[in-house]
DNA sequence: CATGAATGAGATTTCATTCAT
DNA sequence: TATGAATGAAATCTCATTCAT
């Protein structure tokens, strides 16, 4: 009885999916958890395995190694959010309720992506180093630079707006003033013994930071 | 300095120095520059005895272990910030001169202290949980919100500021526009192509920066 | 045995087993041997390691660590224990002859199973803190208990044995009859000046345990 | 104001006694504390300094180092028990009354000097091998030996008890029955269910144990 | 006599990766 | 394709002992 509770075992454990499509996903999407919860030394290639449901070995077969595999989470991260701007259509909106659009869904981006954000840091302390060496993440640029270039151009020439706004510089801003808050919401609410992660703080986050766009921005 | 250091050669092989502060400051040193380099779990005790030219024993010592030894680090950091803060005098200035003053002080805090932004960024991928855990920093509060709080109240009762702003809100749009250009000046330089690093560069985000904390205050 | 192994030279150096239940077990003899001959602080994993031909990342792996397999060890000596009591028949025998046999038993038992009796020792330095924390050891019963309860009242219903025993005090003085005897053989000999440890002090021994419990016993 | 309070720390902390002999003394007892309590390997050279409020460097000092530390610990636990055993006059006692008492006086000298119970249970657990080395304790010799030879002999003169008791056997097995119950008793109860720690269990411990031997040599 | 900072050797534990099946 | 046991290198941490003062 044991032995054949032991063989049933063994057919039940193994090949629960025999569909690579299937086994590579899941270890993305379990390495896109460990990485974003520990970061990129502090992600264990054991804990991927166990997350993905998957033998450690596969990680090897598909990504090469753990570098490999985090470069492949970071990749697909910024497809997401780059996939999230292309869906942006601003070009038929005045440019005040445009920059309030942009500025939202920037802000709405990082408050349902917090993987973005910890993939982030993980890669700013690393030096971008991976982030340098992949030509596909390099190849996708984002759209929002070419948008708000568009908004401030409408919105000079309609004396809606100041003249003079570097869009790289403005687009900074814009991710500075949602990224750091939220990124940073732990020590800040330590620090300041006031939940910034409450509904309400984050309510009053998304107005102040339209606000301080557009009255920046507004003549 | 480093390099007359080096220089002495074999000799100063070994610390023998008998000096406990001296010894304790060494290895706080070295600490500070290994999690700034590597962060938490990517720091070596090795690395750091091996800076500081001191027993690896003696990291145990002083401060019973890695965690102990990140948590001093952290621990000198904010200290660091905050007595720098102190020397801040704006009491007399106009709203909008001190203002512009504070603004300018964070930026350069932070352009002068690669240390302290880097450590940050590690304990924000740990959820702030050495923050936390210590007493000591959450005893240190920064000026700077009484500051900012003082400088909204004259600058909105002479007209010449917006009502109604939050000061931690204000403070963390401030700290937010310098933080998130340089901590992620590696991944934002790759991106778009130009070099976020150049003196140049460095020099229009200050400017970019005061104008947008006043562009957004002024009525 | 172990000769034979050590002959086979360098080619056993390597435990190629990949057979998980060798390994387990072999790691698990390695260790009893360890803990018994130094203790739970004097025992080396690395010693374990080398003893049983594994890689030490094995014992990690399998018992978590040197406490886990500390705690292992005690659960299969007394499992040992506990299945060679059960072997013990004495239902039918009379009660002199049946108490007889299982004060033999427990002294027979000690004497073949050293590591049984530094292990307790070890466990008793401790003040039972492993042994406290094993569900698995908490629920293995002495049928020894039972056993000589029985015989107890059968004695005394026949009128052979004393009444009013009770058969836990009994169990621990035939228990530390042989168990003293055995494991202080050491610093007793020294302090005598005479072996016990000779096959004559053993043989003498086992008689003098018998004798103290019948005529403690008989009526 | 800083200075004076760190000068004046010093000369406190410096010099607590000055005194050799009773910085020594200071030094056994907290030994003694930690040896019982850890076992050998399990004591630290560290701990026993700050037990004995004595710089660690006394200790090689005064005792040359760990080993002869423990050495002399001992030493002086072996004599304390010489010294009781002493006091225990048994000449002009009839034999079982003074048979009564021997064994009354081992039981409650072991439950008096649990420290003694827990160096022996070290020493076994080595093998004697410290006190095979000392001269000083192999020549202390127990004057318990010749008492029960001389109530032995009393005893079956006076037909009241059984003839061709060897002595050393029977003092064997009186410590053997309260040592065992003592040392063991952690485990025991745990596996037991029933603390035999308790004030009640230990008094009917002494009974048992002076009934054990007395039944026994009875006639 | 006394201090406690400093040391080196070695212990336990962790981890990414490879290998036999 | 899939499994998970096995590995070596290196990390963190511990400890008895020595040294400068």
């Amino acid at each position: 009885m044991v032995a054949t509770q032991e063989a049933t075992g063994k057919q039940a454990r193994r090949a629960v999916t025999r569909d690579p499509q299937r086994t590579r996903a899941a270890i993305l999407a379990a390495a896109t958890a460990e990485f974003t919860a520990n970061g990129l030394t502090g992600a264990r290639v054991d804990a991927i395995a166990t997350r993905a449901r998957v033998n450690k070995r596969m990680i090897y077969h598909y990504f090469g190694g753990k570098d490999g595999l985090y470069l492949a989470v970071l990749e697909s991260t910024y497809e997401a959010i780059r996939n999230a701007e292309l869906d942006l259509h601003l070009g038929e909106r005045d440019p005040l309720g445009g920059m309030r659009e942009l500025v939202l869904f920037t802000w709405r981006y990082f408050l349902a992506h917090p993987e973005f954000l910890s993939l982030l840091g993980t890669e700013n302390l690393n030096r971008a180093s991976y982030l340098k060496r992949s030509k596909r993440i390099r190849e996708l640029h984002s759209p929002l630079i070419g948008m708000i270039s568009g908004l401030l151009q409408r919105g000079a020439r309609d004396r809606v707006f100041r003249a003079g706004v570097d869009p790289v510089e403005l687009y900074v801003t814009i991710a500075a003033l949602g990224f750091f808050y939220l990124s940073n919401r732990h020590t800040l609410s330590t620090i300041f013994g006031r939940d910034l992660a409450a509904p309400k703080s984050i309510a009053a986050r998304g107005e102040h930071i339209v606000e301080v766009v557009l009255g920046f921005l507004r003549r």
